[in-house]
This record gives C-alpha cells, sequence and structure tokens, in this order.
RNA sequence: GUGAUUGUAGCUCAGUUGGUUAGAGCGCCGGAUUGUGGUUCCGGAGGUCGCGGGUUCGAACCCCGUCUUUCACCCCA
C-alpha cells in the first residue's frame, strides 16, 4: 500500500464530497446574504501575536504556529530551550472572529457602522482528530460589529433556525448569557473563579450533577460555596419557569438581573422561530464572549455543537478599534456534512460529464471532436473518448464516469449529419440532426 | 497534551501454538469479441505485511519506538 496520504486531521473531497460540500455552503450563502450579510476572506494565516492569548490557554496551544524563514533559531536566547514565539511568527487561522476583528480594527474609519459580514473559510486547530473533529475545517460566521442592539441577536437565531430548516436538520438552539454566569459566581461568592465555574458546570449534561459537584471541589470550592451554586444544577426544562427562578436566586446581582431582562426581552422574540432552550448550563470556552452566548445540538445525532456564538463587547479593542461590540454565529460546516450524511439528508448530486462521444475510428474522430464541441456550445457537459478502443470499453467508461449519455458520432452519422444518442439509463436509442442537438431532452 | 485502538494486493478482508514460496472475493489488464456494453469463459499483472529497531535457527504473528486510523479525555465547529 502507499504510504502517501493527507496529513493528520485532513482529508481529500472526491467530487461527490465536493458537491455535498458546496450544497449546504450555497444553503449557508444565500441566507447570509438574505439577511444583507457582505462576504469577506482573510489571510490563512495571521502574524503570531493577533491570534495568541485571544482563545485561552488551551486554544494557545491548539494555534498551529508557523516556524520562522530563514534561520529560524536566529532569534532564540536560549537555544536549550526555545520559546513558540521565539521559534514562530505566524500562525494559522484558529477562527474567523479574531481575524474578522482583526480587520475591523484595522478599516474602523472606512465601515459603515453597524458593519456585517459573513465568511466561509477554512480553519486550523491542533488538536487530536475524533468524531466530528479535524485538524482543518470550514467554518462558517455571521457577524455584527458596532451596535449593541439586542435586535442582532435575534436576527442570527433566526438564521440559525432558518439554514438548519433549509437543511432539514432537527436542531436546538442553546441560549445563555456571561451576565448570568458572572451574577451566580457573584452571589456565590466566588471572587474571581468564573471559569473553574462555568468549565464544570459546562459538563452537566456529560457527568451529571454529582460529577459537577466532584469537580467543583476538585476545583477548589468550599462546601459552602458549592452548595450556594446548587440552583444551577436543578433542571431546565421550562424557560419562564427558569426565567423566574433566576430572578429570585440572583435579585442581588445587578449584573445578574441585566442578563436576565436581556434573556427574557431576546426568548420572547425568537422562541416562535425554532426549537430554544435556555440552558444556564452552556459555558462556552472562548472567553471574549460577554454578552449572551449561543450554542446549535443537533437532535438524534451523537456529534458536538454543529455551532456557536455570541456577543463580545470590546474584542476589537484589544486591536485598537476600543467602543465596537459586536455578535456573531458560527456554523460547522464539516460537523453539520457529517450529520445530514448520518441522518441521510444528502441529496445525490450530479457531477461530471452528461454525455461521452465514443471514438469510433481514426478516419471518424474529427466528426466526432465536431459533435463534441457542437454539444458543448449548447451547454451540454461532453467528454470525447481519447481514443479508438473497443466500444465495450467505451460503454464502461461511460457508466464510471457518470455520463448518461452515449454518442456515437462516425462515418455514417457524418454522411447524414446527425449523431445516434443512447441513454444508458433506459436503453432507449435515437437518431439526432446535428443542428438540432439543443431541442434533445438531456437530462 | 493524555489514554485506548487500527494498519496485510487498487478496495473489503483471511492468514492456525512463530515454521518453506503470504491467500480469497471484488476490481484492474489482455483474449474469445474493432459500430451497440453490462452475462459467460480463458489467461495475466499486482504485496518493502505502515515504518525503524529488537528477540529468535526462523517474525505478517512476540517486544520496544515511531507514523497513521478510529474512539474517548482536555478542549472545541
Amino acid at each position: 500500500m502507499s504510504q502517501v496520504r493527507p496529513a493528520k486531521g485532513t482529508r481529500d473531497f472526491a467530487a461527490a464530497d465536493v458537491m455535498r460540500r458546496r450544497h449546504v455552503m450555497s444553503v449557508l450563502q444565500a441566507v447570509f446574504e438574505r439577511y444583507g450579510y457582505a462576504p469577506l476572506e482573510t489571510p490563512s494565516f495571521e502574524n503570531l501575536e493577533t491570534l495568541m492569548g485571544k482563545y485561552g490557554d488551551e486554544g494557545d496551544r491548539l494555534i498551529f504556529k508557523i516556524l520562522r524563514s530563514g534561520d529560524f533559531m536566529k532569534s532564540v536566547a536560549d537555544p536549550t530551550q526555545p520559546k513558540a514565539s521565539e521559534l514562530a511568527d505566524k500562525a494559522l487561522r484558529y477562527d474567523l472572529t479574531v481575524p474578522f476583528a482583526r480587520f475591523v480594527a484595522q478599516n474602523a474609519g472606512l465601515l459603515a457602522m453597524p458593519f456585517r459580514r459573513y465568511q466561509i473559510q477554512p480553519v486550523w486547530r491542533a488538536d487530536n482528530p475524533q468524531k466530528g473533529r479535524f485538524r482543518e475545517f470550514y467554518q462558517c460566521d455571521a457577524d455584527v460589529v458596532g451596535s449593541p442592539s439586542l435586535w442582532h441577536e435575534v436576527e442570527l437565531v433566526a438564521i440559525y433556525q432558518r439554514v438548519f430548516a433549509e437543511l432539514g436538520l432537527d436542531v436546538v438552539v442553546r441560549l445563555n448569557h456571561r451576565g448570568l454566569l458572572a451574577g451566580i459566581a457573584e452571589v456565590a461568592g466566588l471572587g474571581d473563579r468564573l471559569t473553574d465555574f462555568t468549565v464544570a458546570l459546562d459538563k452537566l449534561d456529560k457527568i451529571g450533577a454529582e460529577g459537577v459537584r466532584l469537580e467543583w471541589r476538585e476545583r477548589g470550592f468550599t462546601e459552602q460555596q458549592s452548595a450556594a451554586l446548587e440552583p444551577a444544577l436543578e433542571p431546565m426544562t421550562d424557560m419562564a419557569a427558569t426565567l423566574c427562578r433566576m430572578e429570585r436566586w440572583l435579585s442581588s446581582s445587578e449584573q445578574g438581573m441585566a442578563a436576565l431582562a436581556e434573556l427574557r426581552w431576546l426568548t420572547e422574540r425568537v422562541a416562535s422561530f425554532g426549537p430554544l432552550a435556555l440552558d444556564v448550563t452552556l459555558a462556552r470556552g472562548l472567553n471574549y464572549y460577554t454578552g449572551c452566548i449561543f450554542e446549535v445540538q443537533a437532535n438524534g445525532v451523537a456529534m458536538g455543537s454543529l455551532g456557536g456564538g455570541g456577543r463580545y463587547d470590546n474584542l476589537t479593542g484589544i486591536f485598537g478599534a476600543p467602543g465596537l461590540s459586536g455578535v456573531g454565529i458560527s456554523f460547522g460546516l464539516d460537523r453539520i456534512l457529517l450529520c445530514l450524511e448520518e441522518l441521510g439528508l444528502l441529496p445525490e448530486l450530479a457531477f461530471g460529464p452528461q454525455a461521452l462521444v465514443f471514438q469510433l475510428g481514426d478516419q471518424e474522430v474529427d466528426y466526432a471532436f465536431r459533435v463534441a464541441e457542437a454539444l458543448r456550445a449548447e451547454g451540454i457537459r461532453t467528454v470525447l473518448y481519447p481514443e479508438t478502443a473497443k466500444i465495450k470499453k467505451q460503454f464502461d467508461y461511460a457508466e464510471r464516469i457518470g455520463a448518461q449519455f452515449v454518442v456515437m458520432a462516425g462515418a455514417q452519422e457524418e454522411r447524414a449529419q446527425t449523431i445516434q444518442v443512447k441513454n444508458l439509463r433506459n436503453g432507449i436509442q435515437s437518431e439526432l440532426a446535428l443542428d438540432g442537438l439543443g431541442s434533445f431532452d438531456w437530462s
């Protein structure tokens, strides 16, 4: 067996795969554009310092760093302990949000605010592959910056629901608010230990309430603190009831109450769009989120989230453009495709040629080539068999490449200025005039 | 980064307690059959057993390392 293969966690996409990917991308693109988002593409790699520190410690570890060109050891102070920042000065894009923030900061004066863009490009993470997880995968993002209006959150939830409805995927949009989590930490007296609290809480559906309590203890929370967090572990089946319960619990926290007010306002407006769940345990790892956060989960398939997003109040500030609030969502194209495939929801999409023109002899090929060109002029995807092979072989090739029609155009046809067309699906053969190719039904 | 798992022909897989020349099906190539295929028959090509070490008289098989596959953890789309 040949040992050449794509690098770990990457894949080739053959024609059928490409067609499926294009299909999903075209749905996303159409919906993004229908909501007035303009396309943006940014480079595959950025300066290392643009990306470092934006995704948390765990995120930094997963950034693919690009070795300095030339003598990469030149900048290393201690050769026995080279630092990543000395060896590498560029890195592959880890997501689309940070490069977008960089773009906005750079062009803040030129952009009409609020500025909305969509972006469909690959991102790279140096993670170990597993189900639904690759080292190269596509994200499809829509973000708005320059407006704190919650109507954008409404709209983004609508986009989620519309896209998945159009794809026929049964999903639930989970909703939470960073301010709510901060409020809980406040009333439970957790100090600045917000992350330790949320990382464990986020695993509730996986490890259960007992597991979360255990992890809180391992992370150093006291019995008193742990007990104060108990309400966060209660089931949240009814959205209105959960909101009321939270409002009672967090009445002493200003940020908690503000977050709840936003969630109440938002849920009232988006509940009718599709399945929605208010989930206090939703945390999301990216530490730049400050307001509402979203995540999309597929029903009936064991798969990580199909998308996520949220509001970030000052992401462009770190790039020198403060005061711009942004909110955005991301779709994981590869996971969406895996789900659709597992559920058998992907349509069979045609690719390759519709017609194969046989080559019947050295004296007849010139006419056959003329016929092929005439077919192409009519918009028919056509291939001319490149040599005079046995008919069986040419038929087999037609099947293999998915051509529905074979065309015979030899000496007899040339004399009559006609062609013979055989439909391989039903075996029916027709004779067409050379100047009447366009009136035939080639589908 | 951690743990488990996988790798034999183009593909899917056999391969006994370690024993001579590693097999099958499908596919591929040629022929029967150079203007209407898919059936059938005959013949043929194709393998550093992922890679590198080690143990052994002898390794596809045992041991170590490494790469890769899949799955889980961490984290995430």
